[in-house]
DNA sequence: GAGCCTATCGCGAATGGTCGCAATAGCCTT
DNA sequence: AAGGCTATTGCGACCATTCGCGATAGGCTC
């Protein structure tokens, strides 16, 4: 199925902004802002507006081909959903991130899908916490 | 060491504000949103602003009197730090909120302590996910 | 290709939260 | 009890994001 094809299958409709939205997210190497990606819209279009770009990331979202993570309180970071997954540690001192291996994840994940029958998004926020370093440092 | 003495020696000062606010968390059964101290507040001291209540939920997260979780992506909910610890469980569906036993969380913060050694506060953020009726519903 | 239905757009206002600044007021010293 | 240092306050502006609205424009049918 095409990118045309599945995005009106839902229903929707494939217009100029919603594919240089798509674009700029697939084009970008890291998680990306919001306000990162309308920056980059405006090259090619200028009259797009913030809260379109918003929109367009939430129903991209909802179509799996984009996603979000929590890494800080403030901004929501975007990124393609057609990566290798993977968690993140986020230190609440320094502000550090780390990427962990999903395997990390899974165990945790099991256990919630076992005990509660609940399907959990470990990916979605960071894990906030005290890094490595932070710890030495506050326990000398 | 006392409230006042406690606030001091961390070379804050024990304004009437920063007393009302910690009250109004203490008082309240749940988990409350900035919005919701603010407004308990100001039956008492209507001239506090919106600001002040923010800086000092801080201040008190920062003397390790009260705490703050994120449920859902849209509003930080505070509660007193002295209450037994929990993690929650958030349905990206339906919305439905469910409290788990620290048991489950404790078996993955001691894989991120062991091989990252990574001190996690994995009640800090609400794990997402769908739960059990939303994914009955989807597969069926 | 024209017409119609309605998803989407751009805009401006609203929401939750932070920040810079001048005025106020805790708390320490005397 | 008075003075001085500076943490804190209230205010207004700003940031990230959402929402309601009238105007625009996809995409289906003919």
């Amino acid at each position: 199925m095409t990118l045309a094809e599945s995005v009106r299958a839902s229903g929707r409709r494939l217009t100029l902004q919603r594919q240089l939205v798509l674009d700029a997210v697939q084009r970008a190497r890291h998680h990306v802002t919001a306000d990162e990606i309308a920056r980059r819209v405006r090259a090619k279009f200028p009259a797009i507006g913030p809260s379109t770009v918003y929109r367009n990331l939430q129903a991209l979202d909802e179509l799996g081909l984009v996603t979000h993570t929590h890494l800080d309180d403030r901004v929501t970071r975007w990124h393609r959903a057609d990566r290798h997954p993977h968690g993140h540690l986020v230190c609440r001192v320094c502000g550090e991130e780390t990427e962990i291996r999903p395997a990390v994840l899974d165990a945790m994940a099991k256990r919630l899908r076992d005990e509660h029958r609940f399907e959990p998004d470990l990916a979605h926020s960071a894990i906030v916490g005290v890094c490595r370093r932070c710890r030495d440092v506050r326990s000398s």
